[in-house]
Formats: structure tokens, C-alpha cells, sequence
DNA sequence: CGATTAACATACAGGCTGCATGCATGCAAC
DNA sequence: GTTGCATGCATGCAGCCTGTATGTTAATCG
């Protein structure tokens, strides 16, 4: 009677459904929110039941992680696609910095990423999980400009954070509705600044 | 029997009560989170019942909404009475953001007002209770360097948004253990460095 | 081919939210 | 001042959700 769906083994069978479940999932959260979402709708959405899920998962959180954990790889993925070559390390950073708002433009990454990340999973797994996707690139990247004396030396970790915070939070305002040319524009007066500022370096 | 409690008007009564739910709410979210802390608990704590949480609050939304409010009123005014006179307007810039950070270590108010409240709220609503209070300082006296020169000309609106959000992950950053003395310095870098940056400024 | 384990569905317990109902007290008008 | 209404608040209920325990089918392995 299954036969196309019986003929699975074990092995894809596991990977086929958390794959349907993550989707799910990431559709509805996207649309509503993790908070407004129900795993029964999840899992209805899925054509599946909720005993898959607390089978594949340990919990709602648990999935929400798998979730994030994906767009994070996936926005990393295209950054590097997206900035191979560059002129200056500043430019580069630049030219990263423009291909992370790209990025994040697809519809529900903010929120994923930016909102209920954040504030379900807390700052702690989040910033592990930045650390290995999204901010590492940036990371690089002051570090090299640093290397090569085109921007000012500061504290590597803590300026990888907020410069990240701020591109965070052009993404989102970008999202609702604001002027992106100028947000662009703002981001990299912030970066050229590091650039161009030695004078007061007397710390 | 209950006569000093008897004693108090209608108008009296509600400010009490609205206070002891804002402030046994406040406690709880800080201590646990707004997800896992129901209302229940809540009414216990300020020796209330449900009731009395639904006559005045909409709903529990509306609650976070009235702590998160109030939280970031007294940011505000810790904030003006910290930085009264600066030197220049950069300093004053660098000036507000310290004392923005003292007041952010308060415990709690990152997650109130970084976490919970524009996941709960959602970040329209976080955005106009920060343009009241939080983001207000930080704009005039972006506003006040570009006018004076001191700084390079970059969209306001969208820069103080950037630089609020850089400020944000400061605070969230020095909570979670990290150097408070680099996280100053790379805040302070950011901000030198826009005054120095009139290299790039051809737009 | 029998036994074990994995994948999944179903049923259940506890808790929580929001609302509707009910009561008691403050308040205003006559 | 007492009559009537509105306000402040407690209690009970309906619906939903989460996490878990139990049962069933299908795959894997000796």
C-alpha cells in the first residue's frame, strides 16, 4: 500500500521527517511567531503528529534552535557567495556588511534570527550559534583590517559585537519600512569611521 | 476591620494596585522571563488574584508593556541626570552612552527592555516607547555634533538607531561577563570615529 | 527468523490564558 | 441619606497548549 513511502529505510526516514518538521515550523514562525505558534499546528502543517516531534525533538525550543541554527548557516552561506574579492579590508568589511542586509531581506529572518532567537533561546546560544555562522565573517574581517593597519586597533571581540548589533539593527529597520539607501549609507559612515579615526587613539 | 485599607479612594486603590502587579511583574520577568512566568504567579506575589491583573490590564502583553514603559522612563532619566555638561559634543556623546551602560546594569533591564520587550512587543511598539525615552538623548546629541560639525553628516534617524542598537549589545555583552573596560573602549572608537571620518564624506 | 530498537501515533495530566459571572464598595444625584 | 450606577476585584469556567507515558508498526541485527 506505502510503497514509495515504505521503502525508506530507517536512516531517511529520520532525516525526511525532522526536515518536514523544521520546515514546518519555520514557515509558521515566520508567519506568526514562535510564541503564537502551537506545535499541534506545527505538526498539522506538517502532515505529521506531535509524537514525532517530542520523538525528534526535546522540545518546542529544541526545534526552534534546529530552526535558527539552519538560517544562520544559510545567511553565513550567502555571504560568502555573495563577497569573494574586495578591493581594501574596508571595503571589504563594507561590501560584507551589504551583503549581510541582502541576506537579510528574506522574508522572517529578522524575526527568526534577530527576535525570538534571541529572547526564546537566550543571548548565550545565540551568540554561540553567531559565533560559528553569522559573525565570524565579520570577525575575519576586523581582525585582517586590523592586521593591515586600515582601521584603528580596538578590542577585536566586543567591536565584532556591536558592529554586528548595528548591522542587526539595520536589518530591521530596513524590514520595516525605512530608507535602506540611508541606512547603507550610515552603516559605512560607522565602518569608514574606524578607519579614518587615529586621532584619538590616545587611550 | 480593614480600616486603613478601607480608607483610601477608588483613585488611590487603582494606583496601588496597578503598582504592586507592575512591580510583582517586573520581579518575576526579570527573575525568570515574560514566557516563563504566568499570571498566576504573578497576582500571588503582589497578594492580588487574576481578577484584579485582567480589570486594569488588557491582557499579560499589556502588563510587560507597562513594566517595559516604566523601565525605560528611568533609564532616561538616570541618563539625564548622569551627563548634565559635557566639553564637546562628541564627549557629550561618549558621556551619554557611559551612562547609559551604568543604567543598563541594573538588574533585569536587558532583558526587559533588549529581549523580552521587542520580542513580546514586537519592535514597532519597542521602537516608539524608545523613541520617547531611550533613543531621544541619543539622537539630539547626534543631531547637536552634526550641527556643530563635530561630527560627519550621515542620516540621523537611521544612525541612532545603529548606534542605539551598538549601545544595546554593549550593555547585553558587559552583562553576559564580558571586559566592560574594551566594550567601552570600542564604543568609544565607534563614536571617535565618525568625528574623524570626514574622509569619505563625498555624498 | 526471532529479538531488539527506532519511528511514530494516541491518550492523558497539568497548567495557563482570557472571559464571564458575581459581589461589594465607592460615588454621585436627588 | 438613600437610591442607583459604576468601579474594583474575586471566582469559576472553557479552551488550548505543552510535555510525557503508553501503545503499535516497521526496520535492523545477530
Amino acid at each position: 500500500m506505502q510503497q514509495e513511502s515504505a521503502r525508506r529505510s530507517n536512516r531517511e526516514r529520520t532525516e525526511e521527517t525532522r526536515e518536514k518538521l523544521i520546515a514546518a515550523a519555520r514557515r509558521l514562525f515566520i508567519e506568526k511567531s514562535y510564541a503564537e505558534t502551537g506545535t499541534p499546528e506545527i505538526v498539522r502543517s506538517a502532515g505529521l503528529t506531535r509524537g514525532a516531534l517530542y520523538h525528534h525533538f526535546a522540545d518546542k525550543q529544541a526545534l526552534l534552535q534546529a530552526v535558527v541554527e539552519r538560517e544562520a548557516e544559510q545567511v553565513a552561506k550567502e555571504i560568502e557567495q555573495g563577497s569573494d574579492d574586495a578591493a581594501s579590508p574596508v571595503r571589504a568589511l563594507i561590501d560584507g556588511g551589504r551583503a549581510y542586509l541582502a541576506a537579510m531581506t528574506e522574508p522572517g529572518r529578522t524575526r527568526l534570527l534577530l527576535l525570538d532567537g534571541p529572547a526564546v533561546l537566550g543571548r548565550a546560544r545565540m551568540d554561540e550559534i553567531d559565533s560559528r555562522h553569522g559573525n565570524r565573517t565579520l570577525r575575519e574581517g576586523l581582525a585582517a583590517a586590523m592586521r593591515a593597519g586600515a582601521i584603528r586597533r580596538l578590542p577585536l571581540d566586543p567591536l565584532t559585537g556591536l558592529l554586528g548589533a548595528a548591522f542587526d539593527r539595520a536589518a530591521l529597520t530596513i524590514e520595516a519600512g525605512a530608507d535602506a539607501d540611508a541606512c547603507h549609507r550610515a552603516l559605512a559612515g560607522l565602518i569608514e569611521g574606524l578607519s579614518a579615526g587615529k586621532t584619538g587613539g590616545a587611550d
